[in-house]
DNA sequence: CAAGCACTTTACGTTAACGTAAACCTCGTC
DNA sequence: GACGAGGTTTACGTTAACGTAAAGTGCTTG
């Protein structure tokens, strides 16, 4: 029985507050079940912007929410195009004019549009399955009668 | 003024009762906002099944139904490989053997753990939502108050 | 009968979101 | 010092879900 022994950098940074952990790229994809590869995809696609130690990537715990938000927003069928459009608006908010921020109050108004309509496709579907579901059991109770 | 002539078969028809009515291709495109080609696509995956008259495709009111949870389970992330699973499954249903409802069933709850995620998703998406207008209105106000 | 729709098939093109492979660096360790 | 486990870049491949274009059929309408 080897131990599989715990990666240097996971443990070694166990007791740190969350604010100032790091993370490797490698560690992040386990966290969320993603591949290295869909990372860097993302980071090319301007959704992270980890920093370098030398040649490898460090990412902090900003870039750890990022990524928690934009593979969210992919669950509920948002596209990275329409994700990067909100998170970039976001950080460049403090300081953006107001016609910047207008249209990130539209685009807010978007989302939360379709998230409302998410919650009456969700509603019916559910319905419709379970509707399905008993018609299934119903048939196998018949099943079971029979024969 | 030219009257935009109502296509023959739309009109005759709208006193039919629905179970009864049948549509073209056009018809069904219109009313879900897709293309034809669309629709001709979900066939070809095994989707619909029209029902011909000469060359033309002819459908039923069962197939507007299928269209309509095909697009819905679309805007709720679902492939069309998934929909099809359930929908093929649905039809063979009543003589379909235990083995097969079994499996049935465990798709479903499957798609139901996946709707449960989803409003989990989308609560947490919406609060994050809120708080982003909340700073950018706040933004807003300031930008008044100065200049 | 020509024109104009609405439909048809066939087939190639396109986009998003990664997968996969090759070739390389850089540690710690046996 | 070889090696394995991580990381890196570059680049081509793949899949789903259609879009788009070409070329033909069939009605009905001026």
């Amino acid at each position: 029985m080897t131990q599989p022994s715990a990666p240097a950098n996971e443990a070694s940074q166990e007791a740190l507050p969350r604010q100032h952990r790091h993370y490797t790229i490698g560690e992040l994809a386990r966290m969320f079940e993603v591949t290295p590869r869909t990372i860097r995809f993302y980071e090319q696609e301007g959704l992270l912007a980890p920093r370098r130690e030398g040649q490898k990537r460090i990412y902090r715990e900003k870039d750890r929410v990022r990524l928690k938000l934009t593979l969210r927003g992919k669950r509920l069928g948002f596209s990275l195009a329409e994700i990067r459009e909100v998170v970039t608006m976001y950080d460049a908010m403090p300081d953006g004019n107001a016609r910047q921020l207008w249209r990130l109050l539209e685009i807010l108004a978007d989302k939360r549009d379709n998230l409302e309509r998410q919650l009456e496709d969700i509603r019916l579907m559910r319905m419709e399955i379970d509707d399905v579901d008993h018609r299934a059991r119903e048939v196998l109770r018949n099943l079971g009668h029979e024969a």
